[in-house]
DNA sequence: TTGTACGCGTTATCAT
DNA sequence: ATGATAACGCGTACAA
């Protein structure tokens, strides 16, 4: 690392401008403050030299930095539009937002809560699980954050969540009443809460209905396309098939798609299917897919909104719970009759 | 913005420590240059004090941050791509890499160099495309910078490239070779030097093979499904159809294929497609998408290690060009017979 | 080996 | 309205 080509300092522009550097900052920071000739004065020396404030010297003196870090497990279009939701409030109340991405490892989490613990960045948005970095970090006083999709840490740390339980309750009972009996459930990442509460509302709803559940169709995804082929691949060779499988997001949901067309089933006519998260590919497969809509756009917008508040010494809910949305596309329907 | 509770600093360590403020920073950066005790006292009170340095201030001394930013048009996977390979570099070289995206608004690029000129980063990485802020920013001495994926501003700024339009050429040729004549062409967004690129190598491949080009078959497109769905219908409507359509994107060329669904023809037998980028989706559509591989990855890898030479004060060539790699998939073959 | 003192570039508090 | 000066938190010559 250089230390780059020597820059012009307000001091070299205050001499310039034959004021002082008080005068010279003030010029730019408050120039109603100032003399509209020594504004002139100021502002020529400046655009003369080429200077440019010293960001990292005004966030020392101003003990912030205007950024606020998002942590994303992995920079897919789901976390991404969270991401933007974020970016949006954050433009609002006057923050820049960057992204950092974990890639699902704990210690990565802790690094980049560690970066605004050594005031890089004002706070973070946690758009990911940290059940196990989770503990690690809670031993010191924890920077201001904000965990966004998921709560965690049995609710130490505010969060703006939706209702995973019930989004999946309301997906079964979907497939329920149109008559499906026989449904399967592709769980998501292993020690994911997340999946862990999806998995639930299944169970829940699959209970209501007094329909027990064989564990041949409970599948142990990790949310990837090719888990959702492997789950479909097993499925099939189940002597009582499934006539509906309900997958713990979309990626998964198409690879079932996938594995079905390969082995000459068409949806829904033979099998129903349910995805989860109702990201843009959902509009797209063939068929469109039947899915749990999550807003995470305003996920992102609200947290944001929260840690605003945090952040000005407000005090904050420490739950926010937003609704989900089932939407009924073509992937889903009545069960074959045998 | 507030200012955050009060933090810990390195003097209140050293008083807790009985050692002076400089032997304390001591013990942390250069531990060698301390008695083994004092290492230990010091080491106590940062633990019981809970304290983390002030980077600002590491920053403010060493005049760098060590942060990279890398600037992309739109946080799609395609970018992203690019990005994981800048950071992957980036971590070796000890620096940390940040995104920040300019949804293709050339002030918000112009935003980003200017982060970078008030010191809060020591480079930046532009994946896009600067033909229009181009000229602006270059009336300054420009701060480290590289440009990834296209070359621009005529060459004011030093590049990591593919030859789009070689690789469309060979695109082209391979839709040629299968023997086809009429094939049409779907631009990318008007005003990027990518786009135009391609189009060049599709118009040289045709000149070569002396077939000439129908106007009707050109359709000004921007890199989004729905263009490639319009593109298909107007297609569709003229009287003598293409047989093939060689699309500037992946995204596109989907589109494309969904029209195709729609109107009841079925790839490659009726229509052959090609796609350039090779992302993902490529693989996963039905057919499968003949395209141009571009080594998204290895771009932003090697943008990274150019940026770190500049940033040692090294000289760098203008131009690298890496290469491109056409992939054959399902959804070329020959031309219908009529 | 340790402590003293200065500087990094800026803003803010006093005077003037 | 402007100028001198003390912080902000840290690293590092230099002296001890």
């Amino acid at each position: 690392m250089s230390k780059g080509h020597r820059a012009v300092t307000l001091r070299e522009v205050a001499e310039a401008a034959g004021v002082s550097i008080a005068t010279a900052s003030r010029a730019c920071s408050k120039p109603e403050l100032v003399t509209p000739e020594t504004r002139e004065l100021v502002a020529a020396a400046i655009e003369r030299l080429g200077y440019r404030p010293n960001v990292i010297a005004q966030d020392l003196k101003r003990a912030a930095t205007g950024v606020i870090l998002v942590v994303v497990p992995s920079l897919s279009p789901y976390f991404l539009d969270i991401f933007r939701g974020v970016e949006a409030a954050a433009a609002e109340l006057g923050y820049t937002a960057l992204v950092g991405h974990s890639d699902r490892r704990g210690d990565r989490e802790v690094a980049f809560v560690d970066r605004v613990r050594s005031r890089r960045a004002d706070g973070i948005i946690l758009a990911t699980s940290v059940d196990s970095g989770g503990l690690h970090i809670a031993r010191q006083p924890l920077p201001p954050i904000v965990v966004a999709l998921d709560e965690c840490g049995a609710g130490y740390l505010p969060s703006v969540s939706v209702d995973h339980e019930a989004a999946a309750f309301a997906a079964t009972s979907h497939l329920l009443a149109l008559g499906h009996r026989r449904i399967a459930h592709i769980a998501g990442a292993a020690g994911s809460s997340m999946s862990e509460h999806r998995l639930q509302g299944f169970r829940r709803a699959l209970a209501d209905a007094a329909t027990p559940l064989d564990p041949e169709l409970l599948f142990q995804g990790d949310f990837t396309v090719e888990a959702g082929e492997r789950a479909m691949e097993r499925f099939l060779m189940i002597p009582r098939r499934p006539t509906a499988v309900f997958a713990a997001n979309d990626e998964m949901a198409l690879g079932v798609l996938r594995a079905c067309r390969r082995a000459g089933l068409k949806a829904p006519r033979d099998l129903s299917v349910v995805g989860f998260d109702d990201q843009r590919i959902a509009a797209l497969t063939e068929p469109s897919l039947t899915t749990v809509g999550v807003p995470t756009m305003a996920l992102g917008r609200q947290a944001m909104l929260q840690l605003g508040r945090i952040l000005a010494g407000e005090a904050v809910p420490q739950k926010l719970v937003l609704p989900t949305k089932l939407t009924l596309r073509a992937s889903t329907g009545p069960p074959p009759r045998p």
